[in-house]
DNA sequence: AATGAATGAGAGTTCATTCAT
DNA sequence: AATGAATGAACTCTCATTCAT
């Protein structure tokens, strides 16, 4: 493996920096409404510059949500390995355990959710691609605890495909509220794990 | 109660007409995608006729959401004021029932699930809005059916406002799936009714 | 000459009724700034009528300013008919006892102003020349008073015309003025009076 | 004092070309009859670049107007300050001594007489009140100056600010019937001179 | 290599006028 | 004859991307 030379250190440093401005004009103002003038200003790298690490405008959106995507990704893999809780314990970890990630992410959040339905789906090909890529693998993770949940006899024999996207599904819907209300923190913890007792037990009482 | 005129009835039927049209290549090509010019080619009426019946862009995208919200809330209202059935069975059919109205509107779905977290949320204010108020208005009318279904004791004791929001992002996902997946109608019934059963059972064994 | 028929006095009603909606509207908005339709709603009738006794937006203005002046020149002979008071009593006659007329036709004036020395002269050809017409006239009638001033020793020997565009110029001056900074009729009255004697008696004291 | 960069340098000469092309579009078309789609044809500059320096259609034509507009104000301030003169021959100066000036901007002077008694002031508020403006700093200069001329003894004791107004009002007059006859340059000095005489003199013999 | 001025196709929207009813 | 809905050319302005310096 070779190590980095200084500039490809520095490169990397540059790329972030402007992603990071990206993130926050993104987040305010949408994808159509920021411009990469805009973003050469906020970063104060110039244009030339940014096109020079970046093919343009979406692939600037896609590494968003790829970069932070895989770093929740790697994350749940964490959680998700650590065999001394059961897979219903490591589950809803995943939840409480991740608060703080979803409060420090939150724009990187809003595009996340935003991107897997938008409106401009048809325009952002290769944006929407990443995301629901992404959205996949993390279905996938879900997947294989629930199997390994349902081997022990912890979940009921529902498919695990269906009951991950569902699962994940009731998340992004307690953190869009979370995120559109402004709610402080405690209220997405708090919400996230009523959420998580409604799933598990569900909302009957027969 | 004046009977609409000739005139007016022919206004009607244009709108619906310039509406339809817009639907199909919204759905198609995007907000952004989708140019007036287009809408003018697809509907055959020119554009400064669409501007007769539309102040802009947006609002036709708005249009396309509310009227057939509209319907949607319409439907629900009706199911829920049955009384023969209880709050639980009218839960049950308001999905079930609905099928085939999300089968015959794939395309108002796709919009109207993208118009709730858009990624330029911030451009399309007044879409954005109507959106919203539709979703909330949905979100009111899950919520006093479940209060009814807690004083009956069928459902349990949980804030139904939140009940109601995780119901709606469980059945949101469902659409969801089916509709990129281009699943066929009897695949979305079933899913909705596997969906069902965990919302109201849980997934857990115990 | 043939008595007018009635359907022909209709006409002439309707017409001074569309010039009566239009001329507030101009004023107000503007040319450009003022739209067909908008006369059409103003004054109450059908866009097609409107165009049945004006052939186009241009010649509605031209009408406004043209019925008016010959109304201004008509005033401005019978003063300089007069025979009973010296050339330059006529002349000051024609300033301080057409304050009413200016009074009551502010807009109109603002018109006639306007279009003298219009930003778009080149497009609006026919109504320029209308309004330079008129100013010709007007130019004239002073002309053939000077003259005879001239004749009676009253005026020194200056070109005529010279002299009556300079006090046309001196007129527009102040009315201008008097329409910009809305002030109140007394003021445009001495005003005129205290220019009259500027034009008369000169501002040197030599 | 900082030295202007080469590309301040470029920029400026930019900027002046596109305003020179302008002038003469609009000069010949009038305002609303120039499209920028014409001065970017004319200036040979892409309607981008155009862009880049100007925020509108408006703001070039208000420039047109504003420098030349300081150009003649220093002019006049020059010649107002020459204490050599008595306050009237310097008053006569401003009029003879600037016909050089009024004979090679032809277009910036009838953009300035039109834009202070403009048809569209409504539609064009800022350049209008960029005319303005200069208007009364013009009036503000010659008033200092018959200030200096009452005090003198020069001028009859009539408010300076009605003068100037008046002053202002027959220079224009002169100027524009010049302008439109299309008159050579000497016709223009002696109308001028003339007119000159008029308001000092007076027209009467008495 | 680094820059940012230059580009121009294409967007949404308006409105004087016509002409089918 | 009277109407006003229909028309579409033409307008101003934007911005992702390029490429000469």
């Amino acid at each position: 493996m070779a190590e980095p030379t200084r500039r490809e250190r520095e490169q990397k440093r540059k790329k972030k920096e402007i992603l990071s401005a990206s993130l926050s004009i993104f987040a305010e103002k949408g994808y159509h409404g920021t411009t990469m003038a805009e973003i050469s200003q906020v970063s104060e790298y110039p244009l030339g510059t940014i096109y020079k690490f970046f093919p343009g405008k979406e692939d600037i959106y896609q590494h968003l949500v790829v970069g932070k995507g895989i770093e929740l990704g790697e994350k749940l893999i964490r959680i998700f390995e650590d065999k001394s809780l059961t897979p219903l314990a490591r589950l809803r970890e995943s939840l409480l355990g991740n608060v703080d990630f979803f409060v420090a992410n939150r724009e990187f959040i809003r595009i996340y959710i935003s991107g897997k339905s938008s409106v401009d789906a048809p325009l952002l090909t290769n944006f929407h691609k990443s995301v629901n890529k992404l959205h996949d693998q993390m279905i996938e993770l879900y997947c294989t605890l629930l199997e390994e949940g349902i081997g022990a006899g912890e979940f009921k024999d529902f498919a695990p495909k269906e009951m991950a996207m569902i699962f994940s599904g009731i998340v992004n819907s307690c953190i869009w509220v979370w995120l559109v209300e402004k709610e402080d923190d405690d209220a997405l913890a708090t919400r996230l794990e009523r959420a998580f007792s409604m799933f598990t037990r569900g909302v009957c009482t027969s």
